[in-house]
DNA sequence: GTAGGGTTAG
């Protein structure tokens, strides 16, 4: 009775104090847990059921095998399978459905395929099962052949049930030519105002890239908005990048009264809020989390994303808690985690938890592979780095293009030009970010001619098609290599392609064209770029007048830029003090320094403190640089950091100031007594003012060996 | 008895 009302605890508590139990008390609760889905505790009365010698009826073992499907646990699930056998129970055509749809749920597609082919008889529900298992693995194809046999073979009408395992099936396979078929097949048969197919039309379009037709069925088809359908649209969103549309849409569903959020919204639209690096929005969806008490402790996927998104806002000690917090952990979770510490700049405790891996029962994948290489590269530690790939080679990973990629961008890093040419030309199967890596390694490496080689080389290739990634190396090796030219010409040449000059590549061509002094040119195409101006169009102008000594058009740009409706952002204002300080103008960029705190809640990164220095510096006005720096210390906005120091000490070198210099050197030699480079600026300075005794000494200091040699990263052994 | 939505990289 109790378990007929959903009231399944109390149930559990009568059945726990029965004295006598008998096949029907078992078999009631069998039913009571299954249908309100607490299939753990389904499974659990089942095997007490067996063991105390009662036989269950047709619904508990259907129900039974249901869970085995829902809880993955396939082993049990093979059990009951022999069980059924021996026991009579498979000659009833239920029973048999749902060994099909445990088997296909777990992706073994081939026992419940055996299973269906040997079935003496076989209603609606077979074939839906069968076609759903084949849509849950992509394969679109068997899908559909299975839906033509059904009706040619077998007479069979497909229901409602049928169609959503079609949809399934090419969203799955992303075939959006089938989609839009059996689309209209839907519209046409009058099936889509069951919300269960317009929400699945929805899901389709969304996982086919097509977010726009997703939306507007959403919005003008769907006969009712359910959870799932406005999870699907904000998944599609968040999937195909449009991550502002996500969020939005996420924010107008908290407004709605008929529907909230459960962890699978969260999970969809956490790594929206995490693109856009938001701490505090990916805090309050957090605060969300909790208050609406999602079991986090158990829910991998939400916790992989949560993870992963305070990674990505920096935010590295929550990302860590959060993942020590966790029971249960799967493979993206580890990979979310290595790549936080990549992003944060502790590539060490990337490597330190990748080990750890190695000794869980999860086993590392292609992905894992790729964050560990970047670990590496962000360590400089070659040795590791080569031992990590004799690792991936003997686990196969090589087939991988991704993990290829990786390798290849790894030894770049480390300046091995050779190593990764010879990898890029033993490598099986490329693909464009294949190409891209090569061409931005011999770029990054000095070596732009044989970037603009390969190029060529890429453009007889005709299986991959120049992107905008491949664009920009393409700018930066022509402009190194004929400075002004180099860009129009790419400009030119990209036009030709017929490109879009998109965003990303905007903006390289105009940081190009003022970087190599036509800063006309840069202006020019830069308002020509109208609405696909990003904030980064704008800190890129800003940079790029400061370099062309135009440093008063720089700051007029910053309230041009409030206008068009973008925030100036850390690196606005590291553009802005640059200006300044190639300007002379350090009254207002002293301004800037102070409105960046007060007006626009930023505070003064290093680079920010090491550019003002140089502002000062540039016009001689030492000794309001230290005044600022002793101010930094007062106010906490800045902590004594060698690199505060060797700004100063540079500074002085060019203004060939001893005293404030010595002073620099003084603290320098504290805080870092193993870098060379300040031992030669201030042996520098003293030769600068012919004070060739002292410079000497400094000299002696630093050739004697007193220096330290940094030790290197220390060896894993594997 | 079959039944729609989720995380990680390049």
């Amino acid at each position: 009775m109790y378990s007929k009302i959903g009231r399944i605890r109390d149930a559990a508590l009568v059945f726990e104090e029965m004295p006598m139990r008998d096949a029907i008390s078992y078999n009631t609760m069998i039913n009571g847990f299954g249908s309100n889905g607490f299939y753990e505790e389904v499974m659990m009365v089942f095997g007490q059921m067996l063991k105390s010698g009662f036989l269950p009826n047709m619904e508990s073992v259907s129900l039974a095998i249901m869970a085995c499907g829902e809880l993955g646990c396939i082993s049990t699930g093979i059990l009951i399978h022999r069980f059924v056998i021996q026991n009579g129970f498979y000659s009833d055509i239920a029973i048999v459905n749902s060994l099909i749809s445990m088997y296909v749920k777990a992706g073994r597609l081939e026992i419940g395929r055996q299973i269906f082919y040997d079935m003496q008889k076989r209603d609606l529900v077979s074939w839906n099962s069968m076609i759903t298992g084949y849509a849950r693995n992509g394969d679109w194809f068997e899908a559909v052949d299975l839906f033509l046999t059904m009706q040619k073979v077998e007479s069979f009408t497909p229901s409602p049930v049928t169609f959503l395992g079609l949809v399934l099936a090419c969203g799955q396979a992303r075939n959006l030519y089938m989609g839009e078929s059996i689309h209209g097949l839907l519209i046409h048969m009058g099936l889509l105002s069951d919300f269960r197919l317009g929400t699945s039309i929805v899901d389709m379009y969304s996982k086919c890239g097509r977010v726009d037709c997703a939306r507007r069925i959403f919005d003008t088809d769907l006969s009712e908005r359910s959870l799932v359908s406005w999870n699907s649209l904000i998944a599609g969103y968040s999937q195909n990048g449009y991550d502002y549309n996500a969020v939005l849409l996420f924010e107008q569903m908290l407004l709605e009264a008929n529907v909230k959020p459960d962890s699978i919204t969260i999970a969809n639209v956490i790594p929206a809020y995490a693109t856009f690096a938001d701490l505090k929005s990916v805090s309050a969806v957090h605060a969300i989390v909790i208050k609406r008490g999602f079991e986090l402790e158990s829910d991998t996927v939400l916790v992989t994303a949560m993870v992963d998104a305070y990674g990505k806002c920096l935010d590295i000690e929550s990302a860590t808690s959060m993942f020590a917090s966790m029971q249960k952990f799967n493979v993206a979770t580890w990979n979310a985690m290595i790549s936080g510490y990549n992003l944060n700049k502790q590539a060490d405790r990337g490597i330190s938890r990748f080990l750890e891996m190695l000794h869980s029962e999860v086993l590392p994948d292609s992905i894992t592979m790729v964050m560990v290489f970047q670990s590496c590269s962000e360590l400089g530690s070659l040795k590791q780095g080569s031992m990590l790939h004799g690792h991936s080679l003997s686990r196969g990973f090589d087939s991988h293009i991704t993990v290829g990629n990786a390798i290849i961008d790894m030894y770049f890093r480390f300046g091995c030009l050779n190593t990764s040419e010879v990898l890029f030309n033993v490598m099986p199967s490329k693909n464009v970010i294949t190409w891209n890596t090569m061409l931005c390694g011999y770029v990054k490496n000095g070596q732009s001619a044989l970037a603009l080689k390969l190029f060529h080389q890429m453009q007889l290739d005709s299986h991959h098609k120049v992107d905008p990634v491949t664009m920009i190396s393409i700018i930066q090796a022509s402009t190194t290599i004929t400075a002004g030219p180099g860009a129009e010409m790419t400009h030119g040449f990209a036009l030709k392609l017929g490109f879009d000059l998109g965003t990303m590549v905007g903006n390289s061509l105009v940081d190009a064209y003022a970087k190599n002094g036509l800063i006309v040119n840069a202006r020019s195409l830069f308002e020509q770029m109208g609405r696909s101006r990003d904030q980064s169009s704008w800190n890129v102008m800003i940079a790029g007048c400061g370099v062309n000594g135009q440093g008063k058009e720089a700051c007029s740009l910053l309230f041009l830029m409030e206008e068009d409706g973008f925030k100036p952002n850390p690196i606005t204002f590291i553009s802005l003090l640059s200006s300044c300080s190639h300007s002379g103008l350090v009254k207002e960029g002293r301004r800037f320094f102070d409105l960046m705190v007060t007006k626009y809640g930023i505070l003064p990164s290093l680079e920010h403190w090491t550019c003002i220095i140089d502002m000062f510096g540039r016009a001689g006005r030492l000794e309001e640089a230290y005044q600022l720096i002793e101010y930094g210390f007062h106010s906490n906005l800045l902590s004594d950091c060698d690199a505060i120091w060797g700004a100063l000490l540079s500074a002085c070198r060019e203004n060939m100031n001893i005293e404030l210099g010595t002073l620099a050197a003084e603290r320098l030699s504290r805080l870092a007594p193993q870098n060379c480079g300040y031992y030669t600026l201030l042996s520098n300075l003293y030769a600068s003012v012919n004070r060739w005794d002292e410079a000497e000494k400094v000299r002696r200091v630093f050739e004697n060996g007193k220096l330290v040699k940094k030790p290197g990263v220390s060896m894993v052994m594997i």
